[in-house]
Order: C-alpha cells, then sequence, then structure tokens
RNA sequence: CGGGGAGUGGCGCAGCCAGGUAGCGCACCUGUUUUGGGUACAGGGGGUCGGAGGUUCGAAUCCUCUCUCCCCGACCA
C-alpha cells in the first residue's frame, strides 16, 4: 500500500513498538518533557496550548451546561477521608500527605522538616476533592430552594501511582471535577447522564475521538460511587483508554459531610450528589489515535494554530517580498471563520532553514501547513499540505497542493473542516474494525486475544452481571489474560443470549479489552 | 514494591569488561555551495560522563549508597 521510499519523520513506527513510539511522538511534537520529579510532566508551550483548546472547548460545555466555576484548597484534612470508608479505600495508598510546615538546617549543609513543626493534623494533597467540596455544599444547602447545587473546577491533583506514562498517568495532573447535589435520585442520575454526554459529544466532536459511553461493573466503580459511567477510548495498538467517567454517588457522601435539605413539607433529606471529571489524560488520547509514524496529527478544533504559514525565505533580496505576500495570505484569512472560530493562523517568521521548519510543524500536527516561496508569488499561488494526507503515494514525497492565493481564503475553512471530519472518521473506522461481537465461549475471547495478532481489539461479550465472589472471580479470570472489563455501552442491543462466564441467561453485553 | 534494562554536550549513541582527565551521528554557529526545497563541502562552539561517598598516584570506567527514566509484573478515577 505504502510506497517504500517515504523518508517518515521520526524514527520508530508503531508497528515496530508502540510504547517507544508514543514517547518519541510526545517527544517530537514538543509536547511534554520529564522533570526530575518522580511521575511529574513539564508540559511545554505546544502541549500546553492543545491542553488550553481543550480546556476552552470543554469549560464552553459545562458553563452552556449552566454549571459555573469555582476553587477549592489544594489541602484536605486527613479526616475528610475518613468519614466516607470505601473513598479512602480507594485512595488511601495512593495520597501525598503534607506533615510539616517548616524546614530547617540539618548541620550538614541539608535541611529537614522541623520537628518543631509537625502539623497537629497532617493535611492532603487532593487526589479528588469531593470531600472538600461535600464540606462546603453541607454549609451552602439549607433548603429545597438551594438545589441543585452544581459546581465545576479546574485543578491539579496528585495521585501517587506506582508506575506513571507521561499523560496517561502522572503523579500530578491536570483536570476538571464536576459536583453536584440534587433532591432525587433521579435529578441526580440525569446530572451524571448529561455530564456524560457532554464529555462524548467534547470529546468525538472536539478531540476527533471516538468513544463509546457506557455503565462501568461494579468492580471498577469510583470509590464510594454507587454508579460510575465512562467514555471509553481505543487506541492504535487496540487497547482502551478511559477518557472521562461520571459518577452517581447516592447519598454516601452527602450522608459523610452532611449535605442535607428542608424539603417542602419540613422534613430533612439527604442530598444526591454527582461527580465527573477528565482530565490531560485525553491529551495521550490524541496522541495515540491521531499520531502516525511522522508525528502528531492535531484535530483543527483544538490545534493551537491550524495554520502554519512558512515563508520560504533564502537569505536573498527577494525574502522581503516573500515575508509581504505571506503577510497578505494570512490577512486574508484574517475575517474567516472555521469550525465556528475564527481561524487561527501563525505566519512563522522564525530564522532557520525552510525545510526543517516544515518538518518541526509535521511532527507538531499543525492542521495546515502552507508554503510560500518566490515561485509561488510569482504565480500568486500558495503550497498547501494538509497534515492529515501528508504523503503521495505515487512518488513517495509530501502531496502538496498550488492553489491560487485568492482562493485559498474562500477554501480554508471547509478544508479544515475537512481535516477534522477525516480524522473523526479514519479513527472510528479502525475503532469499529477491532470491535468482535458474538463470541459465546470464553476460550474463543481468550484465543482472540493471544492469537489476535498484535494488536487484538477489543471483545464485547454478555454475561449475567454477577456481583459479590462470582463477580471477583470472574475479575479474576479476565486478570489471568490481562483483560478488563471497560463498560456496558450506554447503547447496546438487549441481551439475548447466556452469560459467557456462568451459563447462565445474560443480562448485558459488556466490552472486554486491555487497557492503559 | 518485585524482576529486567538504562542514565555520557540539545537529541540518539560508542567508550566501561582488561582504570590514565572524552568520541561519533544528527542538531547548533561561520563561510562557501544548492535553490520547488529534510542540498553539499570546509571550519568551529558546546559535555567531566545522573548525584553523593569510597578505592587509587590517577575513575566515565572498580566498590557502596542514592535519584530518575524505560519494559514486564503487582497496583491504579
Amino acid at each position: 500500500m505504502e510506497v517504500s521510499n517515504i523518508r517518515h519523520a521520526l524514527n520508530v513506527k508503531r508497528e515496530d513498538d508502540f510504547a517507544k513510539w508514543y514517547q518519541e511522538v510526545i517527544n517530537a511534537a514538543d509536547l511534554a518533557e520529564e522533570s526530575g520529579v518522580r511521575g511529574c510532566m513539564v508540559i511545554k508551550p505546544w502541549g500546553y496550548g492543545i491542553w488550553e483548546r481543550v480546556q476552552r472547548l470543554m469549560d464552553d460545555r459545562i458553563k452552556a451546561a449552566g454549571i459555573p466555576n469555582a476553587y477549592f484548597p489544594l489541602f484536605i484534612p486527613l479526616a475528610n477521608f475518613e468519614r466516607e470508608a470505601d473513598h479512602v479505600d480507594g485512595f488511601a495508598k495512593e495520597m501525598a500527605v503534607v506533615t510539616h510546615h517548616r524546614l530547617i538546617a540539618d548541620g550538614e549543609g541539608g535541611l529537614i522538616p522541623d520537628p518543631e513543626a509537625k502539623l497537629e493534623e497532617p493535611l492532603v494533597v487532593r487526589p479528588t476533592s469531593e470531600t472538600i467540596i461535600g464540606d462546603a455544599m453541607a454549609r451552602w444547602v439549607q433548603s429545597w430552594r438551594d438545589l441543585p447545587l452544581m459546581l465545576n473546577q479546574w485543578a491539579n491533583v496528585v495521585r501517587w501511582e506506582m508506575r506513571t506514562r507521561m499523560f496517561l498517568r502522572t503523579s500530578e495532573f491536570l483536570w476538571q471535577e464536576g459536583h453536584t447535589a440534587h433532591a432525587t435520585r433521579e435529578e441526580a442520575l440525569e446530572e451524571t447522564h448529561r455530564a456524560l454526554e457532554m464529555y462524548r459529544a467534547c470529546v468525538e466532536e472536539d478531540l476527533a475521538m471516538p468513544v463509546i459511553a457506557g455503565e462501568k461493573p461494579e468492580n471498577e466503580r469510583f470509590p464510594g460511587a454507587d454508579e460510575t459511567w465512562s467514555i471509553e477510548a481505543m487506541m492504535q495498538d487496540g487497547k482502551a483508554l478511559q477518557a472521562g467517567t461520571s459518577h452517581y454517588l447516592g447519598t454516601s457522601f452527602a450522608s459523610a459531610a452532611g449535605i442535607q435539605y428542608q424539603d417542602k413539607d419540613g422534613e430533612h433529606q439527604l442530598c444526591h450528589t454527582t461527580s465527573w471529571g477528565t482530565s490531560t489524560r485525553m491529551i495521550g488520547g490524541v496522541v495515540m489515535t491521531h499520531g502516525d509514524d511522522d508525528g502528531l496529527r492535531v484535530p483543527p478544533r483544538i490545534a493551537p494554530h491550524q495554520i502554519v504559514i512558512l515563508p520560504m525565505l533564502r537569505d536573498k533580496p527577494e525574502d522581503e517580498a516573500v515575508l509581504a505576500y505571506c503577510e497578505d495570505v494570512r490577512k486574508s484569512l484574517s475575517g474567516v471563520s472555521a469550525l465556528g472560530e475564527p481561524i487561527r493562523v501563525l505566519l512563522d517568521k522564525t530564522p532557520g532553514k525552510a525545510a526543517a521548519k516544515r518538518w518541526s510543524w509535521v511532527k507538531k500536527g499543525a492542521p495546515v501547513i502552507v508554503e510560500v516561496g518566490p515561485r509561488d508569488m510569482e504565480n500568486s499561488k500558495v503550497a498547501v499540505l494538509r497534515r492529515d494526507a501528508l504523503w503521495n503515494m505515487d512518488n513517495g514525497k509530501p502531496a502538496m497542493t498550488f492553489t491560487p492565493r485568492n482562493e485559498f481564503a474562500s477554501t480554508a475553512a471547509q478544508l479544515l473542516e475537512d481535516i477534522q471530519a477525516d480524522l473523526f472518521a479514519e479513527a472510528k473506522e479502525r475503532r469499529d474494525a477491532k470491535i468482535t461481537r458474538g463470541m459465546t465461549e470464553w476460550h474463543d475471547v481468550v484465543n482472540s486475544f493471544r492469537k489476535g495478532g498484535k494488536y487484538p481489539g477489543w471483545v464485547e461479550v454478555e454475561w449475567s452481571k454477577p456481583n459479590g465472589a462470582e463477580l471477583e472471580a470472574v475479575v479474576e479470570k479476565l486478570k489471568a489474560e490481562k483483560l478488563t472489563f471497560r463498560n456496558v455501552p450506554r447503547d447496546s442491543e438487549p441481551a439475548d443470549g447466556i452469560c459467557i462466564f456462568s451459563g447462565k441467561p445474560a443480562v448485558e453485553r459488556i466490552l472486554v479489552a486491555r487497557a492503559y
């Protein structure tokens, strides 16, 4: 299919070593780097710019749902976690704790925490904010008129993970956490689903990453939640990535924090709460969904620069004219909107060889690269390179299209919309081809993962949704094959067969996959 | 935390086993060359070898401790 003389921008190909390729893209695209602090990364401008775009688009959706932002403390009193037993069980093993508030010299040129300055009560660096936001909600909710109470926070959180991976699992990460309190279970569930749907829309429409929304089985629930829902994306190696979660917390957190209200009859009632979050992990998902052997491909909606204009400067007198021509091209785009927003154009005047700059933008994944040389100027044209269709398969060279300059401005919006749509379609097609349905024997599932090639994808099976010891046994069975349950797809067909694990009548269909 | 691997100029690596103050490719700087485009040649700048301690006349090379990263496992919204 692919001509062999293509000289790709990366040294590692996806099919040769996916993990190494992932690292290389993050490097080559200038997204982030190691910080020297265990499990923590430095997010570089291009990576952070993408995050800011994601943040903006998600925040718009949250605000459109009528949920305002607020900010709560980074430090949470230890005692807060002791109130909800399941919650503390879930997070105890991975909490960073502040125990002192002062340093003193150790006498050997170093510094140590001052034993005299030990905190009465240790403070936990938030791994999530249910407990501290719950405190506030308890104060803020008195009457049924105060409900629903809906809040969102953009923040950093810390979870002391054993093994970290850039963007996918870092000790500190950036995220958004929504927290709501409602009068009834029905309203809280409705909010849980509204948040889930908001995530699905944002990730599919903005990040161009196809996901499957559904409910997590009991063993995968958020600590303390009654129901956990997720959106699951398939990476190019067939593994699953949880890209967002939404939880119905029942009344357990309300009970722990005392979030209650007086209803119209004057009776005290516990609130039903929800929480939901998405994080910088989504950036890792974008890399593993849209990246290729030449680096990253950023979907136009989340690209900090959608079009990069590259003047072919050669330290010659005509450089000035080329630059002026590029300025004109940029100006011609200034009134143009694409995908509902003013188009974002960068004229890259930084010194350096034009060819090297071109490849750096290819690796970063700018959706459209426009090259302009003296000859283009002479012909009133621009050379357009689509990052999502980089190569001319006939000659193995970059697929440049020479477009009349006045035509380019009028077609740019459509071009970006096409790229956004094509990236999504490509990812969706790849994913759908890798989901297997209809298996009724467990050993067939095992074989499909063992022998189904390098990247076997997912399998959807029917099961009887057991709990307790029976569920544990099933989870162990999965574990033995390095498999996990992902979710029960929201819109899957009803079950009509038997449980693949027990042979009992099945009650639903559930996705099984290897996961990040 | 268990097993394995690795940390040498910006990036990728060699040197280490048989210790004598560092080398290659890319990138970078200067000049020339080339000019529908990841050109070529010549010259040049930059590192004290993750960190600390030890052995030694002398350590990137040997020993001890420690930090960090990668892979597998365990663990994990």
